[in-house]
Parts: structure tokens; sequence; C-alpha cells
DNA sequence: TATAATGTTAGACT
DNA sequence: AAGTCTAACATTAT
């Protein structure tokens, strides 16, 4: 569910809301995500996004890592629960996998599909950073690590060992954007082509930052509230209509197991 | 009932 | 050997 603007935008508004506080307990409500030690009496330090990971640091030392993969959510609700944290007042959001009860809220890990992972290991130690779309990646960059790819551009753009961050709706909007043509091998790109999409990369990605993301169906904010950037979406599940650059029609195809949509009149 | 869904990855195949 | 492709994970919605 959600990609680079979603997972962006929860650790602004979790950073904003949770600065200073300490844990008071944690619960683990299903038990696929492992083992996780109990986090009370931890406090707060801040918030950091690598890619799709959230990375939630500790004072003292632990960092919390929740990658949210298709269904995930957080959820924050204000207020503080009264031990021994049971709920019976206030009725649990369903799906709920984690919970957090800080001092002045708590915080809900809330996914359907059970693929989101959670992880608590020391703060030294974090994995060596991949090239950010949000803080911009040069065109030479990208031709450079494309130089030996086969595999389709659109492929290439959510592999996350390359560039960090795009999922499958935004690099179907950042290649329409771009006007290429998402079939097109990775390698085949010219400079100035990867000079289009760098440029669609920062655009697209901004504007869904600033709307909060994008909510095709389950997608919420940290506090409940839907996205925006739905509005904005020129291709994404719109096979069949008619495309608002030059009137021709979206097609969708599959692409790695996971749908693509485009227009093959004006990408090319 | 079959298909698809905002993600990743182990293992098979080139 | 290294890059690419596919199936699998668990669940809901159409």
């Amino acid at each position: 569910m959600p990609e680079l603007p979603e997972v962006e935008t929860l650790c602004r508004q979790l950073d904003g809301i949770v600065k200073g506080e300490k844990i008071l307990r944690s619960e683990v409500l299903d038990s696929l995500l492992g083992e996780i030690p109990q986090l009370a009496g931890h406090e707060f330090l801040g918030v950091a996004r690598r890619g799709k990971f959230i990375d939630i640091t500790l004072v003292g030392g632990l960092t919390v890592i929740l990658h949210l993969r298709m269904t995930g959510r957080l959820f924050y609700q204000p207020g503080q629960a009264a031990p021994p944290f049971t709920n019976i007042d206030r009725p649990l959001p369903a799906y709920s996998r984690l919970i957090i009860h800080f001092t002045g809220g708590t915080l809900f890990l809330i996914d359907p599909r059970r693929f989101a992972t959670v992880a608590v290991r020391p703060s030294s130690g974090a994995p060596a950073p991949v090239p950010d779309p949000l803080k911009g990646i040069a065109a030479r960059v990208f031709l450079e690590m494309a130089r030996t790819r086969t595999i389709p551009v659109k492929s290439f753009l959510m592999d996350q060992r390359a560039i960090a961050g795009i999922g499958n709706i935004y690099a179907s909007e950042i290649l329409f954007s771009a006007g290429i043509d998402p079939r097109r091998t990775a390698k085949s790109l010219t400079l100035g082509e990867w000079g289009k999409v760098k440029k669609a990369v920062g655009e697209i990605l901004r504007r869904a930052v600033a709307c909060r993301g994008t909510t095709i169906s389950d997608w919420r904010d940290l506090f409940g509230k839907m996205g925006k950037n739905q509005d904005n979406l020129k291709v994404y599940s719109r096979h069949g209509e008619v495309c608002r650059r030059c009137g021709g029609t979206i097609e969708r195809i599959k692409q790695g197991g996971r749908g693509t949509w485009f227009c093959p009149a004006c990408q090319k």
C-alpha cells in the first residue's frame, strides 16, 4: 500500500507528535511478527525514512524498524490509555498487529494482509543508504545504474536496491509524465531521457507528499485521514479511459507480475 | 469462482 | 556468476 510519499507522510506526522514521549508498554498481537522485545521505558528520539522503511529511534540506542509492505498502516490515537492497557472501553481498530502506548497517545500498526514486518535492533549498524529520489538523483547517476540492466524501465524504477521508495503507482505515473514507454529496457534510455525521468520523479513525488499520499482504497495518514493525490493520477487504474495528454486510450499490461498503466500513443 | 490489490524475496532459470 | 523471472506469503474486495 504505502510508497515513498505515504511513508514520508507518516514519518513527518509521527515525528511531530511523539517527540520526547516515553513508551509505557508495547503489545504484539500477531505471532507472524516474530520476537519483539518489550519496549516499555524507552523514550522516543526521532523517526527517519529509509526508502519505504520507517526507522523509529529510541533514547538508549534501540531502533524499531517498520516496513508496511502492501496493506500496513500506522494510526495514532491521542489520549493516554490506563494500565493494564487492555482497551475494554475503546475497541481495537480492526486488524491491529502491534500497539505501542506512549505517554500522550497510542500508536497502532494495522495490517489486514499481515505482510508488514517489525524488527528491533541496536541503532548502530544501520544498512548502507540507497539513493533517495526525494533528494534528487542526477540523470547521469540513473544512466550509470541502468547501464547493464535489461529489465523494463518500469521494473527498474521499482528496484529498491537501485532506487529506494518508488512503487507500483508512482512508477507508472512517473513514466507517463516523462513520456517514456514502460516496456523499454532500462539500459536503452538516453541521458536526455533520464533527465526527463529525473524531473518527473521530483515533481510527482513532491506533489504526492504535499497531498499526504494517494488513497485508492484503504490508505490513511497517521490520524486516519485520506490523502488527496488520487486526484492527480493520470494513468494508474485508468485502463480503457482517455489519455489526458493526447486523447489516446490508456492500456494495462503486466510487468513482473504487477499491473502497469500507460498510453501507447504518447509514451515512446 | 476467479482475479487483482500502493511489496518483497527465495529459489528457479538463463 | 550474475541478472532476470516466478511463485509465494495472507487477506479482502470486485
